[in-house]
DNA sequence: CCCTCCCCTTAATCTACCTTAAGCGTATTT
DNA sequence: AAATACGCTTAAGGTAGATTAAGGGGAGGG
């Protein structure tokens, strides 16, 4: 199961065999069950996550109890909430497995280890933060410049794997609108 | 007026005489004129750049000519399209000043060394990614969850100092929603 | 195997926000 | 100093999306 994290890396630099023994010594493999937390409002996060299986939501609670999905994380996705795990301050997001899953996780500490002994580790960390941001900043332009029929559109392409693995009340809470509304915007759409 | 850059990294790692000097010889200081392009949209970014003095707009414009503010940096703040930079992919958006700008530009070469040679380098531009990021996923989180007067309010609180150097159609823009509908929303908070 | 809890859908009513259009004041340019 | 462009506002009418309420189907857990 820890070749799935080894070959993650694949897509970046990829490790070889004393990297891969240095990084299997400083992680932790869980496994999580369905509704899981792995992180709790006003908790510190104390771990990356890798996902080698399942799929987990992190989402914020408004005051009106109604949740919003930030992201999706299945199979070779990183997790986190960063400002919590660098700063070690309160989390103001949920971590929750929507399947059964098996995670990688390593801790702070660890992870500064990897950093300062392995330039290697750096570029790799770096790079998979960057294409978060990337990720994030197209969801704030899809956010303040489309429909919601668009962002619908938009998010079938991108995560067309986890379409047929998520329920729709958990989609329209991350394209920020009601489900009743993503059931209108979907037959709209079967009628074209 | 490179002491404004060099202050900057007293946010993060500050750094020593020799570390300013090695930075001092990489980056370019540049005056920027008002409505000055730095980027322009499917030319490749080529620099991360630090504002000493004035202010940006980064913005993207959809298929109806509309432009959608995705960030503005005035003093102290890092400016780059972070996926064109790195992966030397034509940006699609544009980076355009608001105000006559002093600004100090690294390219990515020059980046490099600088992460090669000084591990605090790299510490420090990591953080500043994660900053955006932090920042970024917020804005995220209310695009889906506020209402149009919230996020004025948020924006108030978070920028004060940008309120009064920016045009109102400007921030319409950044919160998503027309400059008539901004004028409104003024109007009824007044009313309060 | 049953029960309960999700999850999806439909439809009516309501509201946040957009569109269009117009008028006015103040910078910027010539 | 005139000309022009730009920014702010108001208001009427229109649309995207929320809310509430209700019913039916399917899956997980006991």
């Amino acid at each position: 199961m820890i070749d799935k994290l080894f070959s993650n890396f694949d897509n970046y630099l990829p490790l070889d065999a004393a990297e891969r023994e240095d990084l299997a010594g400083r992680v932790i493999e869980r496994k999580i069950k369905r509704r899981q937390f792995i992180l709790q409002e006003n908790d510190v996060c104390r771990h990356y996550t890798f996902v080698a299986e399942g799929c987990f939501k992190k989402f914020q609670v408004d005051d009106k109890g109604t949740e919003h999905n930030l992201q999706f994380a299945a199979e070779g996705d990183w997790l986190m909430e960063i400002g919590s795990f660098y700063f070690e301050k309160p989390s103001r997001v949920y971590i929750e497995a929507i399947e059964p899953a098996v995670i990688f996780q390593i801790s702070r500490q660890n992870l500064y280890h990897l950093y300062d002994n392995n330039p290697k580790f750096d570029r790799n960390f770096r790079v998979i933060v960057e294409n978060r941001l990337v990720e994030t900043e197209n969801r704030v332009l899809q956010a303040i410049s489309s429909t919601a029929e668009e962002r619908y559109l938009a998010f079938i392409k991108q995560y067309p794997h986890l379409l047929s693995r998520l329920p729709n009340t958990q989609i329209a809470s991350y394209l920020g609108i009601t489900p009743e509304f993503l059931s209108k915007v979907r037959k709209d759409l079967l009628k074209k």
